[in-house]
DNA sequence: TACCTTACCGCAAACGTTTGAAATGTTAAT
DNA sequence: ATTAACATTTCAAACGTTTGCGGTAAGGTA
């Protein structure tokens, strides 16, 4: 093997014939007979063949290749999705290149022009917090590039999403804390900028209300880092009034907060109980365990690239569709049994 | 915007000029005048026209891609190493393109064959568990790509790597459970045949040996995943021989340890203390925290790619190196106090 | 006038592949 | 013998870009 990589070139010289034999050999055209192609099957399997992706994306005009930006692939819920999005893309011979947008306004712009200059075929966002801008976004649609929103949507654009019934689910852990008798309920909520925040705390609210429990403002709190549980979660408790339970807008938080009521001297789930969301890994990892609202990230991602893909080989111009994902409440330890 | 791209053709036509003058203006070639460069700058930068890496690539040769193939990206410590080859990859103007291996030979041969396929310049890789062949990785060294492990590396081809000082890290971790006043040392240890497996229980032996400890056969288990520990875990303290320190070959394991251990009514750290490896996210979610030996994740992967894109672009032929990153041991509250 | 510079620009080939059209060769029907 | 019909293959253009070389016009020199 002294050359890098074999061309069709090199077959058609070897045998004899031009490139555009081999093409269509390649490819079955009833143009070429059998012991052509024969021939030609033959020394492309020997010499170990395989068409430039990089000739075939010139021709075609698609690179199949889709890029992502989430905002940090360290946090389970997106690494979980990153796979789905990994496991069918490749299935449907698509490549897939990432970026991370480390939540920052400037990385998340950089990352679309990176997208948009490597010519991928269609792009995948999940936005990050402080994005209040989307004008880098309108440059994709501008250019005709399908553009898929998931989890963290935008909805100042009009794309495809999926997102995860983050109202429902928040309902439903909610619920859960009040069925098991819980009555003050803190909520440890994200920016509400970003729309799953809103609708994670419309979901909190939903619940009291449907319960006859008062909503106080003061038990709504922006907190969605383990640094600003620490600065947060104190204060909480040292009022006359004692929560006594906590729904927090993501897991990391709930553990954070965990610990803090934990070494204040409660119990979870005896005195306090916490329910979190996105029951990953960390849920796991709390003691007790962590009542959590799974996201089914995998799916999120699995469903985002479909439609993604629908739409960059879709014939036809579909409205653009909304998917969402039903959550599920994975009771663990952190609270207590409902009798 | 009728068109899905701007093409030097479009500028050249528009400006009645031909396509190759528009490419040398834009190269800065002192054949071309001043006014024609002015002209062709401005157009460009009205119609925002970028250059087609795909065309770029079928020219040079190079698709300005790396291809990485990692076990898990759920990982703390692989994502933090994605982070840091992103990070130097694109400000070095490439791409990076990620692929799964779950800890499945059959994945990582295939995740192998899809680089290979797409023409990357480059590949990073961290072998999943079950690999003992490696022809795969032959096949890409064969075919001239530069090939570079790191983390989970593999001895039986030439090639760059990148390793965490794990032996180092190990006798750090342990040395500090014996100052700290641990006798019985309980290692949960990787398979052995991943070298890092081996480094570390090395360093714990080491440990051991240099403070006159003896060193048990049945203090060393394979152990290196949260499931295994509930079902070893608790036989390691149902002996005569009480354990009264654990070091884990990573901080889930510890982690699942350390609760399990607190349930069966020890104190951590007083009864019982606990190193981890790795020293993530997790190591701040246990309670308590947990003292874990730091790998540096980020450098790792700034350093994989450097030493990748030294060879992509390396005009001589450097022997192969191996780059030890330093460990560090991260001190918290799951081991005593010294002193 | 004849020749040479200088400055600027375009042509064409190349990268690897595809594909409609054209060319070649063969066979059979007129 | 001419031609139609067909099978098989090659040609040439195209995708977007780069680059060595050739070309042209203006001006200068002898």
């Amino acid at each position: 093997m002294h050359k890098a990589q074999v061309t069709i070139k090199d077959i058609a010289r070897e045998l004899g014939i031009s490139p555009s034999t081999v093409s269509k050999a390649l490819k079955g055209h009833p143009d070429i007979s059998s012991a052509t192609k024969k021939a030609v099957k033959e020394l492309v399997a020997k010499w170990n063949y395989k068409p430039d992706p990089i000739a075939l994306s010139l021709k075609g005009g698609q690179s199949k290749t889709i890029g992502v930006i989430v905002p940090e692939i360290v946090h389970y819920f997106f690494s979980t999705v990153i796979s789905g999005i990994e496991d069918l893309a490749y299935d449907s011979g698509y490549h897939v290149m990432f970026c991370q947008s480390n939540e920052s306004y400037e990385r998340e712009v950089k990352a679309v022009e990176t997208l948009l200059s490597s010519r991928v075929d269609g792009i995948l966002v999940s936005l990050c917090k402080v994005t209040r801008n989307f004008d880098h976004f309108r440059n994709i649609t501008e250019n005709r590039i399908p553009l898929v929103f998931f989890d963290r949507i935008c909805d100042e654009i009009e794309t495809d999403r999926v997102i995860v019934d983050d109202e429902a689910g928040a309902f439903e852990g909610v619920s859960h804390l009040i069925k098991s008798g819980c009555r003050e309920i803190i909520h440890l909520s994200g920016p509400l900028n970003l729309l799953i925040a809103k609708n994670r705390m419309d979901g909190y609210v939903r619940a009291l209300k449907e319960n006859n429990i008062p909503v106080r403002e003061e038990n709504i709190v922006k907190c969605d880092t383990a640094e600003e549980a620490r600065s947060v979660v104190p204060g909480l408790f040292d009022k006359t009034r004692k929560p006594d339970g906590i729904f927090a807008v993501n897991d990391l938080t709930a553990a954070e907060a965990m610990k803090i009521v934990k070494h204040k001297g409660y119990k979870v789930p005896d005195n306090v109980s916490i329910v979190g969301f996105t029951s990953g890994m960390i849920s796991d990892l709390t003691d007790p365990s962590l009542t959590s609202v799974e996201q089914h990230g995998y799916i999120v991602g699995k469903e985002a690239v479909r439609l993604l893909i629908n739409r960059i080989e879709g014939k036809e111009d579909l409205p653009c569709q909304t998917t969402i994902i039903k959550t599920e409440l994975v009771v663990k330890g952190s609270t207590r049994k409902i009798g």
